[in-house]
RNA sequence: GCCCGGGUGGCGGAAUCGGUGUACGCAGAGGACUUAAAAUCCUUAACCCGAAAGGGUUUGUGGGUUCGAAUCCCACCCCGGGCACCA
């Protein structure tokens, strides 16, 4: 009998499937289509985390199950190429980033080869590939006539490491996401996307779609919806101390202090106001006269690092701006400070400070002698010393004063516009062109931008050439911007001297959009608008037709940009859904002995050296076992061992069916018999195979691989001991398929001779007739203990199954001394005698 | 601080419309095969007392509901993840 050699199996499948084309739908006439999409991976390390493998076999299997229940699933697989994380790391090995990029991409597809899933090889990606970002320029031009690109001059996060500037949701924590460097702020002019503009589509089309709760309510928080109202508190003369009087004279106007608040209802309790520093640099360079102490304030606070305001935040600091404004709702004069915890960027940036019922307001207020209240009551209720609006309900003392006092109602989100500007190199360039004489003249593609020009999209891509100079040039120039021959173009409008934009887009926007591309991949036309996106993408979501699967850490970063792409191109009349995925689910996480895999720990787990010793299949399918996919969990070598005996022992037990004539024989495909009606399995092991089957199937539909594999174990020791047949086997090696790939497969054709795939054949149905044996277990339970349990006939009615109780001896035992008061029947199931 | 998960044998984990707690696997113990080892197979296996029969205890802690709670309710503790001066 041969050996179970999966080193020698798995590349020879991988190979036959490849030529065989049967993880290839046909994606024009596919007739039963389901995309099978995964997060595809960033080639920015030496290779893939066995991680990485977690997640592509979790949803491997899931496709695996679907195509043999006859779906045309289309897998594709491709590269995140571009972006600060491969370039980083090609700087790392001291390697040119378009060179490592070519190096690694045969490293990375032939380790995906290896795991043995069913991608669809002919249709992968790469970023960086120019077909690629072509369109991924093409979007951006779109954006831009749209008016949903724009530049901005603001304070953003700039990372002194990896010098370039990082979108907030790039900054953890004060760091950046990538090097954990301390961010920085920077004043700088850079392009945004509005996605603020969908911010409420963004929070509503969550409800409409299959996604992981998790998930879900991560987004919801960042898009974060408040409600509440604008409110102007007219600026007075300086009560506070400003000795040069009226506001007026300090160079501000008359102006009035706009504040944003969710609970206009404490109006009466407002008795200060706060600037933010963003907002007080802008009065002094509109010409605010303002005291040397609020200029020092304002310059330290804006040029202090992230992290240290944060770290600040238990103690807060200030300085009165030497103005008053006034309460509309009392008439009475309060005065205004400026202080940092109150930030540029979130309302009006400044608000009116209520230390009665706001921590912060009263944090601040205790520190600078400001409050009048010795507790805060943050929580919603009746309102006192409010004048005639005492006893009235918070909630509609909100509308009560807004409306009073001439406020207005206004919604606010947390969410803000997306950075795209990257000052590096390795990414798609920006497709936009600027001349500084028609910006002179007035003149521009879009009356709000003047001077700025779209590439035409005939022109496109604009490639990004090979410079050797591509590291950072740290003074918030793209290394683009010292390539003459690269910015130096003539003015789409004027033909006069024009330059070229030299950051790149940030990586966000490549992979924003390429489940598109994957549908036409080499086509020069563009796949956003084909009817193949029609057809495998349909706006209304009739049943299992797709399937996102990927890391919950991309739960506010990608999966709201992809989604926000969506909804634009939706909008532009070019595809017709508005959600690209309807059903999302996340992986858990890998971890190994307790902790995160990291490289710094050195219990990173390399999949190579589990394929090598133990086979592909066997790492599959453990990875499966060792915890819900869902959820995650834990690697232990050890674990390994007993899925490695598992698959040994399905061979061998496919050995004893091997008729030692046919054995090694291939049957032609011409010759091979019509598929033989369902057999009539031996009473020994019909129920322990359906019973499967219907566990098999649920499980992977839920994605609860770890308790599939149980139920194969289990079907197995079942097949042994019932002496299972051939036709038994087959059913056993169908379920096993999707998880155990080659292995299924060698014994399905090269043991069994069967000529066509055993991943096209059908998927095992089961008879509920034959789910149950007609043996059941009755459990007795005395006062809801349980005393015994006995095997009894399925047939058994209430009054024999009570009688066979009260009769068991166990149950006597137990029930001595006392009286039954009441005997409870769980049909079929337990006895509980009340005593 | 807020929002999500989650606490079950020596270990990874099963079982939640309330009904035999610990499936499946790992490690352990005993045995078979072997000159021996590896591999393989069989038996055993929550914990405590007991030679056994049998009895008692147990799903983070403390209460509650129920004939019956890992599962439902209340309070609390611990671990993991996310967000965080968002007005």
């Amino acid at each position: 009998m041969p050996k179970y050699e999966p080193g020698a199996i798995e590349p020879k499948w991988q190979e036959i499937w490849r030529t065989e084309r049967i993880y290839e739908p046909d994606l024009d006439r596919a007739p039963r289509p389901f995309y099978n999409l995964m997060m595809f991976p960033y080639p920015s390390a030496e290779g893939l985390h066995v991680g990485n493998m977690y997640a592509f076999t979790g949803a491997d299997i899931f496709g695996r199950m679907k195509r043999m229940q006859g779906y045309d699933v289309f897998e594709p697989i491709g590269l995140d190429g571009f972006g600060i994380h491969s370039e980083n790391y090609a700087m790392k090995v001291g390697v040119h980033p378009m060179d490592q990029a070519a190096k690694a991409a045969p490293r990375f597809y032939g380790q995906l080869a290896a795991i043995g899933n069913g991608f669809a090889w002919d249709e992968r990606v790469e970023t960086y590939d120019p077909e690629y970002y072509r369109w991924t320029q093409w979007i951006f031009v779109q954006m831009f006539r749209k008016g949903l690109a724009y530049r901005k001059t603001q304070s953003v996060n700039w990372c002194p490491k990896d010098q370039t500037v990082l979108a907030d949701e790039q900054v953890e924590g004060g760091k950046c996401e990538r090097c954990g460097t301390e961010v920085v702020r920077k004043e700088l002019e850079q392009w945004f996307f509005k996605i603020t503009d969908y911010a409420e589509r963004l929070l509503k089309g969550l409800d409409g779609i299959d996604w992981t709760e998790k998930v879900k309510i991560a987004q919801r928080n960042w898009i974060g919806r408040s409600e509440g109202a604008l409110i102007d508190f007219p600026l007075a003369a300086g009560a506070a101390g400003a000795a040069s009087g009226a506001a007026s004279s300090q160079g501000l106007g008359n102006k009035s202090l706009r504040v944003f608040t969710t609970r206009p209802d404490t109006l009466f309790g407002a008795t200060f106001m706060v600037v933010s520093p963003e907002l007080a640099e802008r009065w002094l360079r509109a010409g605010w006269q303002a005291s040397e102490e609020v200029k020092k304030y304002v310059k330290e606070s804006l040029t202090k690092r992230e992290l240290e305001r944060i770290d600040e935040g238990k103690e807060k600091t200030g300085v009165p701006a030497g103005l008053a404004a006034v309460n509309p709702a009392t008439g009475k004069e309060i005065p205004v400070w400026v202080a940092d915890y109150v930030l540029g960027n979130v309302g009006t940036g400044a608000i009116m400070a209520v230390p009665a019922h706001d921590e912060r307001d009263f944090a601040f207020a205790k520190k600078f002698g400001l409050p009048v209240v010795q507790v805060v009551a943050e929580e919603t209720g009746v309102l006192t010393g409010s004048g005639r609006f005492d006893g009235m309900d918070s909630e509609k003392a909100k509308r009560e004063i807004t409306k009073l006092i001439g406020g207005e109602r206004k919604v606010q989100y947390r969410l803000r516009d997306w950075l795209i500007s990257r000052q590096r190199y390795w990414g798609a360039p920006i497709p936009m062109i600027r001349c500084d004489a028609c910006a002179a003249a007035g003149k521009g593609e879009r009356a709000d931008m003047p001077g700025w020009y779209a590439v035409g999209e005939s022109d496109l891509p604009v490639i990004l050439p090979r410079i050797e100079n591509f590291r950072p040039t740290g003074t918030g120039v793209s290394p683009l911007g010292t390539e003459k021959s690269f910015y130096e173009v003539k003015c789409p409008a004027c033909g006069g001297h024009a330059r070229r934009e030299t950051d790149v887009s940030d990586t966000f926007l490549d992979s924003a959009w390429y489940y598109l591309r994957y549908l036409d991949p080499k086509n020069d036309t563009a796949a956003l608008n084909g009817a193949r996106v029609a057809k495998w993408l349909p706006p209304e979501n009739d049943g299992p037709m797709r399937l996102y699967t990927g890391g919950a850490e991309h739960s506010v970063l990608h999966l709201l940009y992809v989604r926000f792409v969506a909804m634009a191109l939706h909008d532009w009349g070019l595809v017709a859904f508005e959600e690209p995925f309807k059903k999302f689910r996340a992986h858990g996480l890998l971890i190994k002995d307790g902790t995160k895999m990291s490289k710094s720990k050195g219990n990173v787990i390399n999949p190579d050296e589990y394929i090598t010793n133990f086979g592909a299949d066997t790492l599959r399918m453990y990875l499966m076992f060792l915890a819900p996919f869902e959820q995650g969990g834990d690697f232990r070598d050890a674990g390994v061992l007993g899925v490695e005996r598992f698959l040994k022992r399905v061979w061998a037990y496919a050995e004893t069916l091997v008729p030692a004539e046919d054995a090694g024989k291939v049957k032609s495909a011409a010759r091979e018999p019509a598929p033989a009606p369902a057999p009539a399995p031996a009473p020994a092991v019909a129920p322990a195979l359906h019973r499967a089957i219907k566990k098999v199937t649920e499980d992977i539909e839920n994605l609860h691989y770890n308790t599939a594999v149980s139920a194969l174990m289990i079907l197995l020791r079942a097949i042994e001991e019932g002496k299972g047949s051939r036709e038994e086997f087959t059913v056993f090696l169908k379920l096993l398929a999707p998880f155990a790939p080659h292995l299924a497969e060698e014994i399905w054709r090269g043991r069994f001779g069967n000529a066509a795939s055993i991943h096209r054949e059908a998927w095992p149905a089961y008879d509920p007739a034959h789910l149950a044996g007609s043996a059941i277990t009755l459990v007795f339970q005395v006062n809801g203990k349980t005393r015994d349990a006995v095997e009894t006939e399925s047939s058994i009615g209430e009054e024999e199954a009570k009688a066979l109780a009260l009769g068991n001896r166990k149950v006597q035992n137990a029930l001595e001394g006392k009286t039954v008061k009441k005997v409870i029947y769980v049909d079929k199931k337990l006895v509980n005698i009340v005593a």
